[in-house]
RNA sequence: GGGCCGUUAGCUCAAUUGGCAGAGCAGGGGACUCUUAAUCCCAAGGUUGUAGGUUCGAUUCCUACACGGCCCA
């Protein structure tokens, strides 16, 4: 199989030419040649000639000439080979070469009588030979497990594949976009820490060999960013990976991207407002056009309010402990497992019966304090936190909430995490005294957001699985 | 973690009740100067995911495992 074009690539080098030459300079993209003619008729010659460049994706034999189809980022071309315009070798050469193969042709624009504009080949440059067969020309790739590990082959094979990651180019531009334009700073924190925290997950550890010492991958960038909110630095985002060592599903890969932004002098209501900005702005910028409506307002509920209504009345303000809460469920019919706590069975509830009921994009307010370890307490009832979660598409896709700056409350939040610990729960925050100290030095009021990207591409772009998202996804060995 | 489905040529897919594993595309040889899923002729291409089991005989039936998909937890 792959034989015949390991001895086509020797007798091209036995016969002189250079199957990987270095450049090919000059190059438009085929989309602009294809815009400059859109008006030329069927059987129509020009003189106008382009030099394009991409790889062999189809081909018609035609004994003294032959029709191939070239690809390129930005679309496709058909080129003519003939054998009255083309040195006899050149002409022999380029029919005979193989799907996949990548050339640079000088072309003179004309369309065929049946109405394809195409280039006829003046002059062509072997750019990379390929070894290896293409996918299938009609079908594609239809492997999904392929599609997956070998991401490069689906891209060859799929405009789809290769618009969607265009399209998560586009989001992730209009974040930045936003972001700066609003007078954001975009910092960058370490990766490497020696404490993690900002989230509820067990992360990845990892050994640094020179200090001797256990680091652990970022599983948020929160308690950093924050620190930088105490510098000064008032408005400040970092767009990058996280990294929680958890279970494989399609809304979860044990990598993935997010924004987190914050904001000194703003509350959690105000990030709500900044969050639907920056939305709508990702979805401006990649063209959306799918069912959702994401232009601001988004809707609002509380969350008691949401549990409330779709569970027939479950009240998890009243029902404060764990009994009292895993009573009212079963009092309902729904399953309350032994082993969890209060706040699992919160969690249960939300994401049995609320979360698969918000498609359109909501925001879930106030949620239970013990919930929260970095959310200020709410400013009307002790019992609740000031932090939202949007949901979309029945999937999380942020968290925020005005940020707790009083150093000794979060002292005591994380003493609770602590015990959360000790009690077994391997996602409980550790103490974090070196960001307990920069409270210390004082923080404003600010308000904070992380957005996950992968989760907002597959919202804007309609896929189901974080996998179709993400270039190359966590797979098994 | 559980259930269901899938794994056959490089790719896309067939294979009757358990009876010689096939086709299209790609690749090889040949014909063809407006084709576009080009067409026509010829030849070639296989450890049927892995390991076992049942059987005269297994792609097919059974068991385990691997990987993937969907659903559930």
């Amino acid at each position: 199989m792959l034989a015949a074009r390991r001895a086509k690539l020797e007798r091209l080098r036995a016969e002189g030419v250079e199957p990987f030459p270095h450049a090919f300079e000059g190059v438009v993209p085929i989309t602009g040649v294809r815009n400059a003619h859109e008006q030329l008729e069927a059987g129509a010659e020009t003189d106008v000639a382009y030099r394009v460049a991409g790889r062999i994706a189809a081909r018609r034999g035609q004994g003294k000439a032959a029709f191939i189809d070239l690809v390129d980022r930005s679309g496709r071309i058909q080129l003519h080979a003939r054998a009255d315009v083309l040195a006899p070798d050149a002409f022999e050469r380029l029919v005979g070469l193989d799907l996949g193969d990548l050339i640079g042709v000088d072309g003179t624009v004309f369309r065929s009588r049946r109405g394809e504009l195409s280039l006829r080949v003046d002059d062509w440059t072997l750019l990379a030979k390929s070894l290896r067969p293409p996918p299938e020309k009609h079908h594609g790739l239809q492997d999904v497990e392929t599609r997956f590990r070998h991401r490069e082959l689906d891209l060859i094979a799929s405009e789809e594949s290769r618009q969607l990651f265009i399209a998560r180019a586009a989001i992730v531009a209009g974040i930045r976009r936003h972001l700066d334009d609003a007078g954001f700073v975009e910092v960058e924190t370490p990766v490497l820490q020696p404490l993690y925290g900002g989230a509820n997950a067990r992360p990845f550890t990892t050994h640094h060999n020179a200090l001797d010492r256990t680091l652990y991958l970022r599983i948020a960038t929160e308690l950093y960013l924050k620190r930088c909110i105490v510098g000064g630095l008032e408005k400040v985002y970092e767009l990058g990976k996280d990294f929680r060592n958890e279970g494989i599903s399609h809304k979860h890969n044990p990598e993935f991207t997010m924004v987190e932004c914050y904001e000194a002098y703003a509350d959690y209501r105000d990030i709500a407002a900044r969050t639907e900005q920056l939305v709508a702005a990702a979805a401006a910028r990649m063209d959306y056009d799918g069912p959702l409506d994401l232009r601001p307002p988004w809707r609002r509920e509380t969350l008691a309010d949401a549990i409330r209504e779709r569970t027939g009345g479950i009240d998890i303000l009243e029902a404060r402990d764990r009994d009292a809460l895993a009573a009212a469920m079963e009092a309902r019919g729904l399953h309350a497992p032994p082993g969890d706590t209060w706040a699992q069975l919160v969690d249960e509830l939300v994401t049995k019966h609320v979360e698969p009921t918000l498609i359109e994009p909501t925001f879930l307010f106030d949620y239970p304090v013990e919930l929260s370890p970095f959310a200020k307490g709410h400013r009307d009832d002790p019992r609740l936190a000031e932090r939202w979660e949007a949901y979309c598409q029945g999937m999380e896709i942020a968290n925020a909430f005005t940020e707790l700056n009083d150093p000794d409350e979060q002292r005591r939040r994380f003493e609770q995490q602590r015990a959360h610990a000790e009690a077994g729960d391997e996602e409980a925050q550790p103490y974090d005294e070196a960001f307990v100290q920069a409270l210390e030095q004082g923080m404003p009021p600010t308000g904070g957001v992380g957005v996950g990207i992968d989760r907002l591409v597959m919202v804007l772009t309609g896929r189901r699985s974080i996998r179709e998202v993400v270039l190359f996804p966590a797979m098994r060995d």
